[in-house]
DNA sequence: GTGGTCTAGACCACG
DNA sequence: GTGGTCTAGACCACC
C-alpha cells in the first residue's frame, strides 16, 4: 500500500492518512492481521511530524480499524474490512453531498453537473 | 436576496457570507450598482458579530465584487457579474474535483458516481 | 476657479475641497472679499453631500481663510492670502516628506528618487 | 530584520507591518523559505494586539508574500522577492505621484521641488 | 447613519 | 507551540 499526503491541502494531514488507510483496507490492499508501519517509519516516509501519525493511528484504533499488539506495533484489526467498507462509503458520500449542495445552490442543474463530472473524472493513478 | 448561514458548519461564517454574495450576484439576484445591506444590518439579520460581516465585505471588496462608498454604505461593483460568474464556476469545480478525486481513489467507478449523484441531487429549496 | 474632487481618492473629500480653496487663494485665482459659492451650489456642482461642503467651509472659516457675511454667504477673508500661502507650503511639504521617508525606508537613493521625479512630474493641466 | 510601528500614525498599524515586510523582503533582509516571527512573538515585540498582526500576515499571505505551514508558523514564500520588489516600486511611486501632483497643482515648479527634496531627504536611520 | 481599525479575550484544529 | 475564527465592545473619520 502506498500512502501519500498533500501537505498544502485543505484537509488535515492526519485525516488524509486515515482516509488512505480506510481506502486501502476496504480495497483489500492490506489484510486483517497484517502489520502496519510504525509511527516513526510512516512519519519518516511521509516527511511529517510523528505526532500527526500518532493522531491518525489513535483515531483509527479508536474506530476499531487497527489494534496495537502489546509493544509489537500495530496491525489491521480482524473486522476492519466491514468497518472500512462502510466508512469509505460514508466519506465519499458526505463529500459528494456537500459538493452537490453547493453546485445546486450556485444555480447549476443536474445535467450540467453530470456533464462536468464526466469531463473531470480523474484518470486512474 | 436571502442570506442564511449555518454557524455550526465547518466552513467559516465569513466564507459562507462571501459565497452567498458571489452566487447571488452571478445569478443576477442583485444588480451592479445596487446597494447592499450595511454591516450592522446584515450582522443583526444573521445574528452574527459585525466584525464577521466586516471581514466578508472587505474580502469581497478587495476582490472587486463590491465597492465602498465612503459614509454611504457599499454597493455591487460595476463589473461584479463577470467576476462572480467566473468565481462561482471555480468554487463549484474545485469542490467537485476534490470529491471526485476521493471517490475515485476509493475505488468507485464513474457510473457508480453518476448514479449516486442522480439520487443525491438536492431538491430545489 | 475650478474645483474638482476625486470621490475615490484616499484623501477625504472635505480635505480635497479645502486644499483646492487654499491653492486657489494662494495663487490669486480668487481675491480677498470675493464671494464664494454657497454650500448648496458647490455641493450640487461637485455632486457631493452638502454636509461635506459644510465641513470644508467650517474648517476654512475656523482657520481664517473665509468669513461668513451675516446671512449673505461667505467670502474670502481679508488676510487669506498670507495664511493660504503659508498653508500651501505646509501641505505640500508634509506630503512630500512622507513620500520621501517612505522611499528612503524602501531603500531608494536620493538620485533614484530625483530621476523618478523628473519622469513623473505631471504635465500642467 | 527590525520592525517598528508608530501607533499614532495615520496609516493603520497592520499596513505599516505589511510595508515593512515588503521592504525587508525586497531588500533581501529576509530570504525566501526563512521562518518569520510568530503572530504572538511579533505582537509582543510591537506591543500590539495579536489580531492586528494576524491581519497583516493574512493579507501578506493572500498576496503571495508569505505562506503558512500548518502548526509550524509562517515563512517567506518562494517567489516573494519578485512580488515584493514590484510592490515596493508601486508603493513608493504611488505616494510620490500624489505628492507631486499636489505640489504641481499648488503652483510649484519642478526645480523648486527638486531643491526641496534634496534638503528634505531623510538621513539614513 | 456608514465603514475602518484596534483591543481583549475566548475557543478551536493542527503539529 | 502554531495559525484561524469569532465575539464583545470601543473609538474614529466620513457623509
Amino acid at each position: 500500500m502506498n500512502i501519500r499526503v498533500r501537505p498544502d491541502s485543505q484537509v488535515p494531514i492526519y485525516e488524509q492518512i486515515m482516509s488512505q488507510f480506510v481506502f486501502a483496507i476496504a480495497a483489500g490492499d492490506v489484510q486483517p492481521g497484517e502489520r502496519i508501519l510504525s509511527v516513526r517509519e510512516l512519519a519518516a516516509e511521509l516527511v511529517v511530524n510523528p505526532n500527526t501519525v500518532v493522531r491518525a493511528y489513535q483515531e483509527l484504533e479508536r474506530d476499531g480499524m487497527i489494534t496495537s499488539k502489546r509493544g509489537m506495533g500495530m496491525e489491521v484489526a480482524a473486522d476492519a474490512l466491514t468497518i472500512c467498507a462502510e466508512r469509505r462509503q460514508r466519506i465519499v458520500l458526505t463529500r459528494l453531498r456537500e459538493a452537490l449542495l453547493e453546485a445546486s445552490s450556485a444555480g447549476m442543474s443536474l445535467v450540467e453537473v453530470t456533464t462536468l463530472i464526466s469531463n473531470e473524472w480523474p484518470k486512474p493513478l
